[in-house]
RNA sequence: GCUGUUAUAGCUCAGUCGGCAGAGCACUUCCUUGGUAAGGAAGAGGUCACCAGUUCGAAUCUGGUUAACAGCUCCA
């Protein structure tokens, strides 16, 4: 009996009826065998080894296909726990799933593992990746698969089995050689398959997520189909650590940070100007957008963070003090300024929304351990604010929020993407009140077309939230932009406005910040730009190179000009060579370059070098000012 | 906070077996006055993170503290 496959393309194939994929896959050409990783029947992901009794709709995944990759690296898994069986049979298996950027394998082991254990295991993964053993399936039913693994002692796969048997499905587990590890798959065919491996990381890491749990030791590793590949990964890690914002900070005078403050930065001239930047062009937009500024304390009164609910939900994350035998806390949040702001006078439905701005300095007390460069720092400014409004401005007053940041991350050329957070188990209000927020934030997001996705019980205690993350040079992400909606807070401070019947009515408020914090959005943009910022933002615009010393004057006559349109300059006057001068501007990603020599001292111009294009060629001042300040007001980032 | 690793000049890093503290870059001075990514010479710069212990003697060995790094947990 034969079937009908239709393969990616649009070809039809006719084959016999009970071939596996990849028999079939090795029937069409051997190169795509080889290269096969898994495949896709009917848009479902199998091993190659799955069988193919109907027509169906089959592709081949290799390696370069998202899906294929995760088999490969997932199957690349389980070989490291099969070494680390061989090497060491009492440690206890937890999970070792595929991750975007390779593998990992928990393990319960006796002793910590050591680089020197990494290297032993790196090893005989590459005995069994020789021994090219053949990974296949098999099923049990979940009594008889809980019976296997605890007579195997593995303790954490009883315990995933237990939770699965519920469902009465069969349990299907993966061997290769004399490795058995329960997993759902899809994996690759052989091991054999994997050509370039290696173990890059080891960690501790808890059992399920939980730090009251037992701290597992967690081996990442990654692998390729070709040694050169892992080569390239290699060393793309290695130019990625060059942007490591904590290196540029130091490099390019940005900021530092000092065992006497740890967590608490210190920002250096050169950081100042671009925050002072950032903050400028924020005010602008915010001052468009129909929002007004205020600022408050950042020491108040320790009752005031009773009332707001924070003291609750957040006091281990807060700093304190005592003023004249009196309690007081410093602010880890802006939102109970604002409110005693809001409360101070009257507001009728016509004032409102009120769109209060404020770069507030806020206090958290972090974990040490989570402290990282400014990303995650103990005392950061938030550009935050809080709109107050009446149930019917929601929609609009969040769409306006969508549309102010994703507007901001578009000045700078950042790709994000926005998770919705919903209720958490440590929270206040009313279902209903939680529904209904979380139903505005969902649908202003569908309404803008907004990509996102759900990130259930992650909200803040007052209500639901829409995060917006973008990306450090290794790939993590950093929560950025946020809009949180709350139905609490107002009641707690028993806000009010006047409603057109003359009565009062409780405002519903947003909480909301664009930069997320300035230090944050700062290190990410030092790593997006790797410290060549675009001209508006740029510490030195300018740096002014003449050749010898007879040129100093020329060169200081040229600065003035510039530094009178307005132009951040510098000139290096040390009697040093000209390339001298220019390799220190360009390592310190200074924009432009202006070589004045006797050909532009008896001119008037100067010889322009960008430090992305090289020579520019001679330009007069004026025009060269002209260009630089049309750059600077278009913001372009290329 | 947890697990692991690390800490030597402003930066990047050597320092063997426990026996006088090293290099390159940067800095200062002098020479050099030059044309698009490093000209030359000399000099200065250190309580080897901190506190104990072992030892005739500790950058080096041991314990503790602090901080940083990777990950986990938590989070803007």
């Amino acid at each position: 009996m034969t079937i009908q496959v239709s393969l990616k393309g649009g070809t039809v194939k006719e084959v016999e009826s009970g071939l596996t994929a990849g028999e079939v896959a090795k029937a069409l050409g051997m190169g795509l065998y080889k290269s096969a990783c898994a495949c896709k029947v009917d848009g479902v992901t199998h091993d190659l080894r799955v069988p193919l009794t109907k027509d169906c709709a089959l592709t081949i995944l290799t390696f370069e296909e998202e899906d294929g990759k995760q088999a490969y690296w997932h199957t690349t898994s389980h070989v490291m726990a099969q070494a680390v069986k061989r090497l060491y049979p009492n440690v206890k298996l937890a999970i070792g799933p595929a991750i975007d950027n390779g593998f990992f394998y928990d393990f319960d082991t006796e002793e910590p593992l050591t680089p020197e254990d990494l290297e032993k295991i790196e090893t005989e993964m590459k005995k069994i990746v020789k021994e090219n053993l053949p990974v296949e399936r098999f099923e049990l039913p979940p009594d008889e698969a809980i019976a296997f693994m605890r007579e195997k002692g593995e303790i954490y796969k009883v315990e995933l089995i237990e939770e699965h048997a519920g469902k009465g499905e069969n349990i299907s587990f993966y061997q290769q050689g004399e490795f058995v590890d329960l997993c759902a798959g899809p994996h690759i065919a052989e091991t054999g398959r994997i050509k370039a491996l290696k173990l890059t990381n080891c960690t501790g890491a808890y059992w399920r997520a939980d730090a009251s749990n037992k701290m597992l030791q967690r081996v990442y590793g990654i692998s390729f189909t070709k040694a050169a590949d892992l080569e390239a990964h290699l060393t793309a890690l290695e130019e990625a650590k060059k942007r490591d914002h904590r290196r540029l900070g130091r490099e390019l005078d940005l900021f530092d940070i000092y065992e006497e403050g740890p967590g608490f930065p210190f920002f250096m001239p050169n950081g100042m100007i671009l925050r002072n930047q950032l903050e400028a062009y924020w005010r602008q937009e915010h001052h468009k957008h129909g929002y007004q500024e205020i600022k408050s304390p950042i020491i108040l009164n320790e009752e005031l963070w009773h009332r707001s609910g924070h003291w609750d939900h957040y006091k281990d994350n807060m700093y304190f003090t005592k003023i004249d035998d009196m309690d007081y806390a410093i602010k880890p949040m802006n939102c109970p300024g604002s409110m005693l702001a809001f409360k101070r006078k009257l507001h009728s439905y016509r004032d409102l929304p009120v769109r209060m701005a404020e770069m507030g300095l806020v206090h958290r007390h972090e974990l040490s351990g989570a402290l990282h460069g400014l990303m995650r720092v103990r005392c950061f400014t938030q550009d935050d604010a809080h709109i107050f409004m009446t149930p019917d401005h929601v929609q609009e007053e969040i769409l306006g929020v969508i549309v102010l940041i994703d507007d901001f991350y578009k000045v700078f050329g950042f790709a994000y993407h926005v998770e919705l957070s919903t209720r958490p188990e440590d929270s206040m209000g009313s279902d209903e009140d939680w529904a209904v927020a979380t139903e505005a934030l969902q649908s202003a997001l569908e309404k803008r077309g907004i990509d996102f996705k759900i990130n259930e019980g992650d909200g803040a205690f007052y209500g639901p939230k829409i995060d917006f993350h973008l990306r450090d040079c290794l790939g993590r992400t950093w929560q950025c932009g946020t809009i949180q909606l709350d139905f609490q807070m107002p009641e707690r401070f028993d806000l009010h406005y006047i409603g057109p019947d003359g009565e009062k009515h409780r405002p519903v408020m947003i909480h909301r910040v664009v930069f997320g914090s300035i230090e944050r959005f700062i290190a990410i943009l030092t790593e997006h730009f790797a410290g060549a910022f675009p001209l508006w933002l740029a510490p030195v615009q300018v740096t002014i190179l003449p050749i010898a010393e007879r040129h100093h004057e020329a060169a200081r006559q040229i600065e003035e000009q510039l530094k009178a349109g307005d132009l951040r300059v510098t000139t290096d006057d040390r009697s040093e060579k000209i390339g001298y001068k220019i390799r220190e501007a360009q390592l310190q990603k200074v924009p432009y370059m202006l070589v004045v020599g006797d050909k532009e001292a008896e001119t008037g111009t100067v010889s322009v070098r960008s430090r992305r294009e090289g020579d520019q060629g001679a330009l007069t001042v004026e025009d060269f000012l002209r260009m630089a300040c049309k750059e600077i007001a278009s913001k372009s980032y290329s």
